[in-house]
DNA sequence: TTACTTTTGCAACTAAGTTGCAGTAAGAAA
DNA sequence: TTTCTTACTGCAACTTAGTTGCAAAAGTAA
């Protein structure tokens, strides 16, 4: 179930993700909307935004849960997937607007996939 | 640094690793060998065993750490990259050798890459 | 066997994320 | 505007994966 009040949580993390290009950390969004809210709510409106299509999650190479903003999905379907890069230096994760080639696998469905590449940012190298 | 003594734990997690296609998630290890050897162990045979090139490790789609065998790698160097497939209804994990082709990125620079291809697999579908 | 050093077990800890529940506040209805 | 319903939030306690420090155990070479 995804968002049905415009309440002051949900105001504060889609701004946040309006003004951000790169991805973002549950945790990075705990640690900054501390003082204004709890990390409960932050996880449970990332849950609601998720399944409304206004965001898209996976996991970085840490095993840490990221988020961005999604273009062109709705609560229906969730078309926007892509790969996403983080630097091994600094952390930072962006989304990349390249398209791979998904192989088809005998005997498997794939119905999506977390592509991560790995490697140094330009201000890391 | 990685293994040095032929101990009980690796001799046994290395007998997993030969007898085992699939990959084999540190969390189904602990369960598997809680009789055997402590899960401090475990964890830190792997590290061992993965920083000698013997087996590799990715992330699964719920943020777990999963382990397999790597063929033709070594402490100088893990060449034995891969993309893996999961599936979202028993969770099973698999290597896949296909080979994908990695973008190359302006402004970045790749090291390596985790792809995660989910669906469904064979006895699932 | 002895001596040296790696490896292990244990217990306590850390950190990310979840759950249950009581209280708060959107927003529709009156 | 006030009332009413129920979605949403805060809190505290919990779960689970993985880590750390240290003392004891077990490889290995001499
Ligand atoms: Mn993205
Ligand atoms: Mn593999
Ligand atoms: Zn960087
Ligand atoms: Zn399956």
């Amino acid at each position: 179930m995804g968002v049905i009040r415009k309440t002051k949580s949900v105001e504060t993390l889609l701004a946040i993700f309006e003004q951000n290009k790169d991805a973002v950390s549950a945790v990075q969004l705990v640690d900054l909307l501390k003082d204004q809210m709890n990390k409960t709510t932050i996880y449970r409106v990332l849950e609601r935004l998720e399944s409304d299509g206004l965001v898209h999650s996976f996991m970085g190479k840490d095993g840490l849960k990221w988020y961005a903003t999604c273009h062109g999905c709705s609560s229906a379907q969730h078309i926007d997937i892509h790969p996403h890069f983080q630097c091994q230096h600094c952390g930072k994760v962006d989304c990349l607007s390249v398209d791979m080639k998904i192989p088809s696998i005998p005997n498997r469905k794939i119905n999506f996939s977390q592509i991560l590449l790995i490697g140094e940012c330009e201000s890391c190298s």
